[in-house]
Formats: structure tokens, C-alpha cells, sequence
DNA sequence: TAGTGGTCTAGACCACTTC
DNA sequence: AAGTGGTCTAGACCACTAA
């Protein structure tokens, strides 16, 4: 099995429950038989069903016992990054038009401003060897003397600052839908009049404080972006390299 | 706090890492000063620091210590079921073929058939009150009397019973791109000629024999899939309802 | 009342890293 | 050699569930 007991019970009771001799909201053994059965401390035991739980295999009910779960096959997973996550190399931001305005009722309602606070719109250019490949139009509560200003100019992922300082704690969500490019963006980014594209909505938030650091639109042709999903996996590396 | 200790200092050092205290890549302090500091056991200690490093905010290294993590922010989660999961419900499934045959060379590499076997292209509309609604073709494995087929017949969700038996040990996989609708999926769709849609190509895999159970096209108007994506969050509630 | 899981302790030995 | 995390034990008391 496995040099270490508490990885050698896992196994085996995932196996358990992968042929089927444990099915979905079966009552496992109790901790006590456990220990029995696989001559083991109440505290390794509890350590594999800790691990199994983490895994998604299991649940307990206090008082009660563990059991098996009834599994989620419909979550997937996939990375996305606009400045790092394309089939092709971003090498460029151009800026096409930086804005401080009061925005449109919409986008009011979503950045959720103070009282006769502006936004900052961007509208951007993302190219790779001289190519424009995709498009951002970028809304942001405009607060005095802001960094994430001079950031845009000069970065492509001008949140970066931001992110590696806010980590924990953001809250990112993306809206992906598909269009037909506005005439605008046929002419940027070169795209014929009757090839959709991706448009990708995007939400940037802090958790901690719940304001909203971004609202993003993100428009780019299906030859530069696929989105490639897949049911999430057990085993998770976390460490930095 | 917390009327638990284990959770009070999770708290108290998710604090110290949300208002950056603690970097990512900082070490934190030995689990022996821990020990003293919240006058707790070792496996008090190391029970928090477990919940941290599952949450994906610590790491260890044997002999060195316990590290703040690099966080990921660019992963994303979201639902999908063909089925389950459109803007509206789906209501009837129309069976328009089903052929066995032997498949085009593409779908023979995917699918990984052995010689001389054969597959089954099944091509199936989803209606929605008497709209039909998407589209999709469905490559399996042909296998003598297999009940999938019989399934295919009766159900909309024709993987379900498999889904159930299989649930820990399949690996779904999309991939998520926008066409525009061929003639045949704008007629039956009542697509307009002009209007983008979403294609959608899924890989159902056995991962325990590691064997293809489908692979399937799926066309879809984006007016019934929002395909809504936001990071992953801590808790997880699996219990069965 | 007996059985269950949830929390917590005080120790032990090990392999690994650092000096 | 000293310090670190990794594994494991044998207890203890608690709250909850079920009969």
C-alpha cells in the first residue's frame, strides 16, 4: 500500500467507494470499528477521513457518522488571464482613450459609486508582434491620486500592484457570452464582418472592504482564446518556485 | 473569537496574512512557538494549520517550516450542464439519428477504439416548451448491448445512470468556443443568420480504466447559456439533501 | 443510556534542514 | 547537534443522536 498508515486507509477506503462497495449516502464503519479494523489510533483514523472529506469523498454528521457523499460532476474548473493567458504572446498595450467621466447608469450601478464619485474609462488594445489581437473597455471608481492610473499606462496588467497586495481577498467573476464585433472592432482588430468573437465580462472585487476595484469588458476572436475546462483534480500544489 | 481554539487561531493568522503582516513567501513562526503563543497542543496547532494550507493560504516544508502562499488568482469555477443547466428548462430531448458506424478518423483518434470496433453518432435536439433550443452530436464507443444506448432513447440526460455509478472516477472536460450556426443548426434552431453561437465540445473519460465514454458537439444560442465563472471560494458544503 | 463524532492534551519517534 | 515539520499513540471530556 502506502509507507505511511494514515495514506494506506484513504486508499482504501476510496477504493471502497470507487467499486461501489460504499455508495453514495452510505453510513461508513464508526471511528471505533475503524481503529479495529485497521489497528490504528482514533486520531490516524480521523486524519484519512479528514482527507477524504477535503477530497470530496465523504461528510460527517455529528453524533450520527460519516458517509459517503453524493459526488459534484458538474463543477469545471480553467485559468484565464487576459495578459498571460491568450494562444499567443502578449507583447503590447496600446491606449486608446482614458476617460474620467460620470459613467453611464449601468456601469454606475455596478462600480456602486459615492455620491458624485467619477469613473475612469479605459479602452485598450491588447497586440502580439504587431498585431491587435483584443479589446478592453475598463471602468474604475476614480479615487485622487490613484496608482492603478499611472499602473494602466505603463503595465499591461496594470492590477498586478493590487493583486499581489489584495490577494486574499479578491473576488473575481467573468460573464462569458459570444457576439458579432461592432464595426469599430472589425476595423481594430481585423476581423471579418462575420466572424463572432468572445465577449468576456469581467468583476473585480474586494471581498474585505466589497468595493469593486474593476468592470471590464473583453472582446477577442475565437483564434486567440479557447476556454478549456475541466472537473477539478484531488491533488493541489501550493507551493512558490 | 470563536468558541473553538483551532478556529480562533485560524482566524488569527488568516488576519495577519489579510492585512499583510504575513507576505506571501514569509515563514511563519515554528509550530513549537505557535504551541506557546496561543498556549495550545502541537495537534491543536498543526490542526489549524492544516485548515490554512486546505484553504490554499499556507504551505509546508518538512524540516524548514510553514511558508505564506503565492495565491492563484486567475483560477475559475463554474456549472454546466447541458441538461440542467441552460436559461431554460428543458423539457423534451427529439432523437433526430443514431448510426453505428465507423466513426471519421477525428473522432476515432478521441474516442481510442480498438480494431474493428465501432461507434455510435447519436445527433439530438433539446426543446424548451416546444422551442428547440440546442443542438448536439454524441460519439460513443459502440459496445454490444450496452444500456447507454438503450438510455440515450428514453432520457435527456442519458449519462445519469453512468454518472451514478462512475461519479468519483470521471473527468469531464470542455471546450468552450463560438461559431456561426451552419444551415441546418440555424433552420432547426430558428437562429438568425448573423447570430453567433456558442460550440462546445465535451470529453467524458473513465479515469480509473482511462477509457473515452463520450465525446460530443454541443450548439447552444448564447440567449440560453451565460456561462458565469468566479474564483473559488473556501467553505463547501457536500452534505447529501 | 450507549454510541457517535468534535475537540484537545502530552507525550513519543522519525526524517529532514541548517549550522 | 539543534530545530523543523510528519506521523502516531492513548488517553480525556464534550455535545449530539437514537432507542
Amino acid at each position: 500500500m502506502s509507507d505511511v498508515l494514515y495514506l494506506a486507509i484513504v486508499t482504501s477506503l476510496k477504493e471502497k467507494i470507487l467499486k461501489s462497495k460504499l455508495k453514495p449516502g452510505d453510513m461508513l464503519n464508526s471511528e471505533t470499528s475503524l481503529m479495529n479494523e485497521y489497528s490504528a489510533s482514533r486520531m490516524t483514523i480521523r486524519k484519512s477521513l479528514s482527507l477524504l472529506s477535503n477530497e470530496g469523498y465523504i461528510y460527517s454528521v455529528p453524533g450520527k457518522g460519516n458517509f459517503v457523499c453524493k459526488p459534484e460532476v458538474d463543477i469545471f474548473q480553467f485559468k484565464f488571464n487576459k495578459y498571460d493567458g491568450l494562444n499567443t504572446h502578449i507583447d503590447r498595450v496600446k491606449l486608446l482613450s482614458v476617460k474620467v467621466m460620470f459613467p453611464p447608469k449601468q456601469i454606475d450601478r455596478i462600480l456602486n459609486l459615492d455620491d458624485n464619485q467619477k469613473a475612469v474609462e479605459v479602452v485598450r488594445v491588447l497586440c502580439s508582434d504587431k498585431k491587435e489581437i483584443a479589446m478592453e473597455i475598463i471602468y474604475l471608481p476614480y479615487v485622487h491620486n490613484q496608482p492603478v492610473i499611472e499602473d494602466m499606462l505603463k503595465f499591461a496588467n496594470y492590477l498586478k500592484p493590487v493583486e499581489e497586495k489584495l490577494a486574499f481577498v479578491l473576488d473575481k467573476s467573468l460573464n462569458i457570452s459570444v457576439t458579432m464585433p461592432s464595426e469599430e472592432i472589425c476595423e481594430r482588430l481585423n476581423i471579418k464582418i462575420n466572424e463572432p468573437i468572445f465577449e468576456i465580462t469581467e468583476i473585480i472585487k474586494n471581498e474585505a472592504t466589497n468595493k469593486i476595484l474593476e468592470y471590464a469588458w473583453f472582446y477577442v476572436s475565437p483564434k486567440y482564446l479557447s476556454i478549456k475546462a475541466s472537473t477539478p483534480k484531488d491533488s493541489k500544489d501550493k507551493r512558490i518556485f
